[in-house]
DNA sequence: GCCTGATAGTTAGCTGTCAAACTATCAGTC
DNA sequence: GACTGATAGTTTGACAGCTAACTATCAGGC
């Protein structure tokens, strides 16, 4: 298992050529990176079975998972998947459109608007998370329980202190 | 140190609508997703500060690692980063405006270009690099050795299987 | 030497996101 | 009760990336 993978050669080269640099952090970060660019296509089949885009499916899961009556204001979600406010206008629209939410008005602050789930953005969000569960489980399966523990551990203890918001 | 994080949050959330899914990957792919998009943005503001974005750093890091003569060909480039071609020939329009690469003719292959670094491209991705490794270590500096090498660790397992070129 | 299929790079068209400017509304102060 | 600053959402314009279609070149078989 002394295999170089891609990461361990991009490390080699540099120490190469800049010997003057500790590369520990950037062979973690490099591993980090090259994960998120591999698992996030994983995912997005998943989803786009469904007719779903990753960033969509997060705000119907983010009204699913809030519970009765399925409804949260457009900077709720905003704020809780990290993201601007046109942005998220956007996505409400797509969303709208396919039929998955509904925009009813905010009885208490006429600015805003109340995003609810439909009865189709139920459906499709609850078969979606089903399937993207199992799908993400699987993509972690190579690794032991210990592992995935301990793996859980250090990112959580890194997000405790890199996260604004804990 | 019990404290709930905006990840437990959502796991907890998912619990108690969907009791019948096994959340254990989802919480650590939630950090994981999380934890890229709080590094991101930190490591962006560095890049910026030598007129760079990420992705155009990724190139000329791979054009300064390679070593003398700091030449790729495009097809390298886009592999190597995984990203389409099409992708890469904007980037590489853009570096070349701003004066950090030149598209040279490929003697061998007249279909193709060598890319090679300026000296002023050399000095900017140097000079990003420096300060790049350190701000990285300082992102991952609240986590101990023993931590850091557990998480790479791991992380190069997971690679090791998901990442089909090895 | 000439096809034929593969490969290198670019172009065209599309899309999702962002920042900044804008409209409407709220909430507190005088 | 009107004014002032903050807040909610949208619109506008810009941009990096993608896929698919296209041009040019290579390489191998006949």
């Amino acid at each position: 298992m002394t295999d170089e993978d891609a990461v361990d050669a991009v490390v080699s080269a540099w120490h190469r050529e800049r010997p003057d640099l500790d590369l520990t952090a950037i062979g973690v970060a490099g591993r980090m990176g090259r994960l998120a660019l591999v698992l996030g296509p994983a995912q997005e089949r998943v989803f786009g079975k469904f007719g779903l885009q990753r960033g969509e499916f997060d705000v119907l899961a983010a009204l699913r998972r809030s519970g009765r009556p399925y409804t949260l204001i457009p900077s709720e979600l905003s704020a809780t998947l990290m993201m601007s406010r046109a942005g998220m206008t956007s996505r409400l629209d797509r969303l709208e459109k396919a039929g998955f939410v509904e925009r009813a008005l905010d009885p208490n602050d006429r600015r805003s608007f109340r995003i609810r789930l439909t009865a189709s953005g139920f459906d499709a969000v609850d078969a979606a998370m089903t399937e993207h569960t199992a799908n993400v489980s699987g993509l972690l399966s190579g690794l032991s329980k210990k592992e995935l523990n301990l793996l859980d551990d250090v990112l959580r203890k890194l997000l405790g202190y890199l996260d604004p918001q804990a």
